[in-house]
DNA sequence: TCCAAATCGAACAGATTTGTGCGATAATGT
DNA sequence: ACATTATCGCACAAATCTGTTCGATTTGGA
């Protein structure tokens, strides 16, 4: 049997038990565990499985830090500041749409914790955003899931949230972006997340761009706005002195917000 | 079995229950106390869950809300009965959609363990059921999440959910339901997701509802189903004989699941 | 408060898995 | 036909995982 014969059953197998063990590859398709291994070892340098100590499993089954609780703890001063900044553009009353993301995630926190966010209306594509509104019932705030499949990202996407979003209407809708290219634009590493961002820049009078300054040395596939397309960008003010002045150039309006001190914590 | 499937059926578990024991697990899964033990902790680094004495508590926004964990904890051996006749009736390829409230929950559950979930698609207005579907995303399961306003018990309605649902087909529809009355048939107290249910029953071959004996001592305001509207009713055999032989009468078919043991747990 | 039972963590031992080196075999190119 | 290369299997040492024992700690009830 050819190599690549192998390789695909393995895959194949694995799609279908979520899991695979050596031994037990060894003995169903008649070779040694060492040829297994091997086989399992490029498979997984291709990215197509996950090895682990007994076997592989897929990558999708491999549990992973939840996206929402723990995730760049690193960067969280930063996303609170531009939060904050955030939430001083929203109104009592306004009708907003909020995107997916960590960024995201934690302006729609600090924006619960605020008086502005008094008979305010959310739509949004975010589950964990949803889920938080609903979590902190207590204020008299309505919150629309769009509705669509979900990314691994905990956003909503498709045709299905994107036509959804066409039939609304919003004051402002915040989008956190994978990567900002400076001459370019803000990006999504998913092209239907991209379109889903799109769809909401579509419904909306005013477009805020939240992101920390590390998206700018990245990079991703979709573009979802143009520079021009949005009324303000929401950065720290660790971003290099190039990029601010280049930024500026293009965008309507950038505000840098400041990050309470880097508190070192110790005893 | 390979680690990581172990922990995760650990968290899978933990997701239907709120909390697992150390003792209970080492039982499920077959493994010492000390191997969960090291799970665990694992996992609890990963932020997947909170280690407590004896075991393990779900971290999760979606279920430290005392209303779901609670709830799925008091009937759980029910529940699982019900839920796993109900698995049964599902094929691999299948389209279904899934309603919300904590026996729906439970349903979602076993059936994401099962062999029966390779390859279906999952409608689902519960966004509960949408985070399993998409944290479990072990299997080929592609989920689509109905928009709407977000209610109390984390269900998504209104006309944005309805409109979305009336869009779709499905094979079989599972809801579970609030109340059971005898000459009239099945409600919720919310008449909003009392509509959405109609919806998804509207765009089903099937319906099936998913309910515990106790359900029939109690009621509520909305009616969504008559019983000749509904193909199968599951439920479990502790309830009364003459409730049994009424509603035999007036669904075309009823099953009673027979749960477990009570389970004391001891050694 | 005190005590008994359960749980926890550390350390050790056994079993399984893994990586590397080496020889054998098969496939490919000249 | 010959040489070259790639693939495979085997053996042995290192690494990893798992189970058990045992004292320390926590829990829950008298």
């Amino acid at each position: 049997m050819i190599s690549s014969q192998r390789q695909h059953l393995i895959v194949s197998r694995l799609r279908a038990r979520g899991a695979v063990r050596i031994t037990a590859l060894s003995k169903e398709l008649g070779v040694s565990a060492m040829t297994i291994r091997r086989d399992i070892a490029e498979l997984a340098d291709k990215g197509l499985l996950k090895r682990v100590h007994g076997g592989a499993v897929s990558t999708s089954t491999l549990l992973s830090e939840p996206l929402f609780s723990v995730k760049s703890q690193m960067d969280i001063g930063l996303k609170d500041a531009i939060a904050q900044e955030a939430v001083k553009l929203v109104s009592p009353g306004d009708v907003i749409a909020i995107g997916g993301g960590t960024t995201a995630y934690v302006f729609a926190q600090h924006l619960l914790e605020s008086q502005q966010s008094s008979g305010i209306t959310i739509l949004t594509n975010s589950i964990p955003v949803a889920e938080l509104v609903q979590a902190l019932e207590s204020k008299d705030v309505e919150v629309i899931v769009t509705g669509g499949v979900i990314t691994r990202s905990n956003s909503l996407v498709g045709p299905i949230a994107d036509k959804v979003i066409a039939s609304l209407r919003v004051n402002t809708v915040f989008l956190g972006t994978h990567s900002v290219s400076v001459p370019r634009g803000f990006l999504m590493p998913n092209s239907l997340e991209a379109a889903t961002d799109m769809a909401m820049m579509d419904i909306a009078d005013r477009t805020i761009i939240l992101t920390d300054h590390t998206k700018w040395s990245s990079t991703s596939l979709s573009l979802f706005a143009k520079f021009e397309q949005v009324d303000t960008v929401i950065t720290d003010d660790e971003l290099d002195p190039d990029s601010i002045m280049k930024t500026r150039d293009l965008v309507k309006e950038l505000i840098l917000a400041h990050p309470a001190e880097p508190e070192k914590l110790e005893a």
